[in-house]
DNA sequence: AATACGGGGTG
DNA sequence: CACCCAGTATT
């Protein structure tokens, strides 16, 4: 057996169920690729569940509000991936009738389509012979050949690329792209696999150089860097102020309280007396119910250093973007996981 | 070519 | 704590 014809093989055994395999709906593929964009299956899942409830096809996905698929979207993370979704949804049924495109190239310049989902697309939905490169398939082909080049910069990209075309099965696109993530998924995984079961083993030149343990080779470490964070929750009676994100930066398009940001760990003194406080206080008493310091929050490169202070008063200017909800009502918005945990435990 | 962009699971 | 996940867009 070739290696198509051997990682098949090992699929057809050992593939787990999942729902978006069950389908050849382009719009449920393309939502699940969406979804699963440096996100775990088991954490997508639901998410895909939900989504394809509520937006059963691309016209309620196209008809619903940004912040309907925000909501939806909470808690994945990469919320760029909503909007860009949403847009594409729209894109379709306006340029497409709603025809979901069934070409590469249409498919590929679709908002948050790379070259990884295209493909996907393009060879679960509707059979067409590209291979995808995630980062599975990047550690499989990465060993079975021993590719020792830089795997997230162009070079080692070019090597894996030139390598999973050699041994790509151009008659079963669907099936080997499956075949290979789910192989480095659940076979050849990043830390410890079980190489003494696999079934690339006799070929597979990272096992033979003992080096399975140093590839993939990656080059850069992400720096986490520290923002201090300062959110105000001001109580007006049964109402209170909240603020959407906006573009530039973490968390687009989520709310949030009304927030102030410090350059370095700062104290509640220092931070009633920043000039943001004094502007959003105005000549208003407050009442400062309570302030709950030291909370963390960690993303993929920063480190959020989070004070709340709980407060009881008006606001003297609402700031752009900014409204006053019913408390009640704070559950339709979207927000980030930060607020939604402390919102939770308080 | 490098960096921004979430959140959670795993050893 | 470090690494990584069915990556993409922007600079």
């Amino acid at each position: 057996m070739n290696f198509s014809e051997k990682i098949i093989d090992w699929y057809l055994k050992n593939k787990r169920e999942l729902p978006w395999r069950e389908t050849k709906d382009p719009y449920a593929i393309w939502l699940s690729e969406i979804i699963l964009q440096q996100t775990r299956v088991v954490q997508g899942l639901d998410y895909y569940c939900r989504f394809l409830e509520a937006f059963p096809t691309i016209f309620d996905l196209a008809k619903a509000t940004e912040e309907e698929v925000l909501k939806l979207w909470q808690g994945l993370g990469y919320y760029s991936r909503a909007r860009n979704m949403h847009a594409a949804a729209r894109e379709i049924v306006t340029t497409y009738g709603g025809m979901f495109p069934d070409n590469y190239s249409a498919i590929r310049s679709l908002k948050g389509v790379g070259d990884y989902t295209a493909a996907a697309i393009s060879s679960f939905a509707f059979g067409l012979p590209y291979p995808v490169m995630d980062g599975n398939v990047i550690r499989v082909i990465a060993r079975y050949f021993g590719i020792v080049a830089y795997c997230d910069k162009a070079e080692g990209k070019s090597q894996i690329k030139k390598a999973l075309n050699a041994v790509f099965d151009i008659k079963h696109p669907a099936e080997f792209n499956q075949a290979i993530m789910e192989f480095g998924a659940l076979q050849c995984i990043p830390v410890n696999p079980s190489c003494s079961t696999c079934i690339l083993k006799e070929n597979c030149v990272a096992f033979e150089k003992a080096m399975v343990k140093e590839l993939p080779v990656k080059s850069s470490k992400t720096i986490i860097k520290p923002r201090y964070f300062h959110y105000l929750i001001i109580h007006d009676g049964d109402e209170i102020i909240i603020k959407q994100r906006g573009a530039g930066d973490i968390w687009q398009g989520l709310y949030e309280f009304p927030l102030i940001e410090t350059s370095s760990e700062t104290t509640p003194d220092e931070v009633m007396k920043h000039p943001d406080w004094k502007y959003l206080k105005g000549k208003h008493s407050w009442n400062i119910l309570k302030i709950q310091s030291g909370v963390r929050h960690i993303l993929s490169h920063r480190i959020l250093h989070v004070t709340f202070y709980e407060i009881a008063g008006k606001i003297y200017r609402l700031p752009f973007g900014a409204k006053k909800i019913k408390k009640d009502n704070l559950q339709d918005y979207a927000v980030p996981v930060l607020i939604e945990k402390y919102l939770k435990q308080n």
